[in-house]
This record gives C-alpha cells, structure tokens and sequence, in this order.
DNA sequence: CGTACACTTGAGTAGGATCAATTGAAGTGG
DNA sequence: CCACTTCAATTGATCCTACTCAAGTGTACG
C-alpha cells in the first residue's frame, strides 16, 4: 500500500477499517509497530519530515480522508484548533507506542499476546474493524511480528489463550471470549478514556 | 523526578544535559522508552492528555526551559509556526520510538547493544552531556532495561563489543571506538540529517 | 574499614527459535 | 467436478539464546 520513503505521501484520517503500519530490515525481519484504527492520522511523520520511515498496509478494506501536506502550513495558520488536534493525536499514538515497547521489552510471550489482543479489541470496541464486529481480521504472522515472536511460538502461544478460554482463532481472524481476563494476564490495566477529538 | 500519573506537569525543553522516559510494571520491570537529549520536549503528552504515563529521570545535570501547559493552547492561536515546530519535534520522537521497536522486536542481543549506542552516540555528537565529550554516562542497567535484557546478559554483550574494540566501559560509562562498524553491525543505516526546528 | 554500587564471571535452566511436516480451507483452471 | 496450488494454522523435535542464581572483583565514599 503505502510504502517506506515515499516523498509524495498525503496525510490521512482513518474514517474506516483496520490497517497497521510496519518496519521492514534489509534482510526481511519485519515488525508491526502499530495498528490503525477509525480516528487515527496516517502519514503525519511524511508529512511534516518529507519522507516517512515506515510502511503501511490495510487489514480489511479501509475508507480514507485525503489531507494535503502542502495545506499541514496552512491548517496550523488558520486552523489552531485542529493543529492542536493533530498533536494531541499524534501523542496519543506515542502513548500507545510506549505501552507497546514496555510490553515487547518486558513481558513474557503470553503476557504479551494477552495485551496485544486486549488492546486492539478495546480499540476497535467502538468501531467496526472486521467484517463481524466481534472478530479481529489479523494473521497469526501479524501478531508474530507485532510481538517480536517467531510464528511458531506465537502460534503456541496463543493455543493457551484458546486454551484459557480468552479466545478463539475462527475464519482467519481472532475473537475475544474475556477481555477482563487478558488485561489481568497482561497485568495492564488501564485504556484511559480520554475525550478524543474528531478530526 | 517526573513521575508518572503527575498532572501539574508542565512542558519543558531540553537545554542541556541527558535523561530518559521509562514505564514500570506493578512488579517492578522497567522499561527505557527513549534518552532526552538538548532540543527534545519532555512533557508533552502530560500537557495535552493531563497525565503522563511515563517517567522521567536524568542521568547527568540538566538544564531545561518551563513552559506552562495552559499556554499550549495560548501557543497555538497566536503562533503557528511554534506550534508546527512541536508537532515536528514529537512527530520525530515517534520515529525514534519506531525503530527502538524494530530493534527490540527483531534484532538479536548484540545487534540492539550496537544499535542503541550508535544511535545515542549519533544524537549526541553535537552536543555534550557527560563530562567528557566522549562519554554517555549511562550504566548497564539502563542499556539492560532500554535493550529489554538482563543485567547479566548486558554485560556479555557489552563485553563482546568491547573484544571487538568497538566501546570502552570506563569510568561508569561508554565510550565509542567505532560508531561505522556498530552501525554495520545493526544493520542500522541512516540517521537521517533533517532540519530541526529550535524550539 | 565498612558499605554501597557497578561491573564481572560461571553454572545450570528455560523460554523461545529453527527445522520439518501435516492439516484444512479456499481458490482456480481444466 | 476434480487435480493443483496457495495460504494459514498446527504440531513435534531439537537447538540455542538469554534468564536466573550465585559469587566475586573493583572503586568510591563516609
């Protein structure tokens, strides 16, 4: 879709669907450094840095917003509201990505798994992502590489959870059965409600 | 210093000087997100959200500018131009974030020790912030908890860069013999030159 | 001189990686 | 309708990276 080093990159808002975005080494490891979500920004980094350093790809059928970045100038001159907007989303994502590293660097492989699910269905709670509401459309290669975990693990790992009774794997996508319980596995607790900005 | 969950924090911008954000888990495993280097803004999400999720400590003496957090709004009506230069400046922070993920994610042990001290040492060869120009006063619990390791598997590694005489451990801190070959060594590319903002 | 902190090293273990198959569902083309 | 391919999920066996436990060294400081 989009990808690393495009100089001709949009900014963009997510209205619909589910994507992620993802870093790629010379030798094809690959990892996902966060999903996207109906309200998120895509592309902010290419906008204002000129060449994004990362790619980006869709999950299921995705509905954006167009924003040119010669108008990013503009839209702070005569818009502060929405550029106040803009960064409060783009530190909402920071927060996220934070949560994210403490959780590659310092959880175990099934803590992780328990967080990452756990937190994406509490994203997605209020938008449909998927094709039914219930069901998460990601691969167990997506989850791997978000985790910094070989499939073969992370496909063990995630038996335990079906195992636990915390989720199914059905129709190439994963549904969640306890939500309470994944966060508690995790040991993460919060999803801060925060009044989020439409933009 | 700054700690977590604070809500009268206020904005600051690095000066001078070196530290770093970390998030703990209840049972004590820490996580170093970034180091803040002169020109960095700390405090951001805390301005815009009302709460950080992070903490923040310093590892050498530092000189930092206040701006009060009511003002951010102040800022972004009546200067734009300042307020695209924050937006930037986070929008970078995030790409630093990025590829910590990456290397915490998918590089081996030695990889990410190479990867995160280039790095460090990259961003920190315009300015001081030890007490020699050489020097990052940074200790092995820190690379431990930024690399997402043990201290004793720090160690290892550490030494292993050190057989190579690619670092020194002298003084309580490290010293870099060799900042290509650890690049190389991390598969690590660019530090891509971009024009900052002064903020 | 005792304590504290950072760094170091060795031994044994475990969590996760790699390798190698197998199953099953979903196309696709004859 | 049936071979053929492809892709995702699954499972077992083996290996190795990194963890834990347990000391030990060196230096700074009160």
């Amino acid at each position: 879709m989009l990808v690393e080093g495009n100089h001709s990159a949009h900014l963009y808002t997510v209205l619909f669907g589910l994507g992620f975005r993802y870093k790629l080494m010379v030798d094809g490891r690959r990892q996902i450094l966060n999903y996207l979500l109906p309200g998120d920004l895509i592309g902010l980094q290419g906008s204002l840095m000129g060449e994004m350093q990362h790619s980006v790809e869709a999950l299921s059928p995705m509905l954006l917003c167009v924003f040119e970045r010669e108008q990013l100038h503009t839209l702070y001159r005569n818009h502060p509201g929405l550029a106040y907007d803009i960064t409060w989303i783009a530190s909402r994502e920071e927060q996220m990505l934070d949560e994210n590293l403490l959780s590659i660097g310092r959880r175990t492989a099934i803590e992780r798994a328990a967080y990452l699910i756990a937190f994406i269905r509490a994203r997605a709670a209020k938008v449909q992502v998927g094709r039914s509401s219930a069901q998460l459309p990601i691969t167990q290669q997506h989850v791997a590489d978000t985790l910094g975990l070989s499939l073969v693990h992370t496909n063990k790992t995630l038996r335990k959870l079906a195992e636990k009774k915390l989720i199914v794997w059905r129709d190439g996508g994963c549904e969640v059965l306890d939500i309470d319980a994944l966060m508690k596995l995790a040991r993460w607790e919060r999803l801060q409600e925060t009044l989020r900005p439409l933009v």
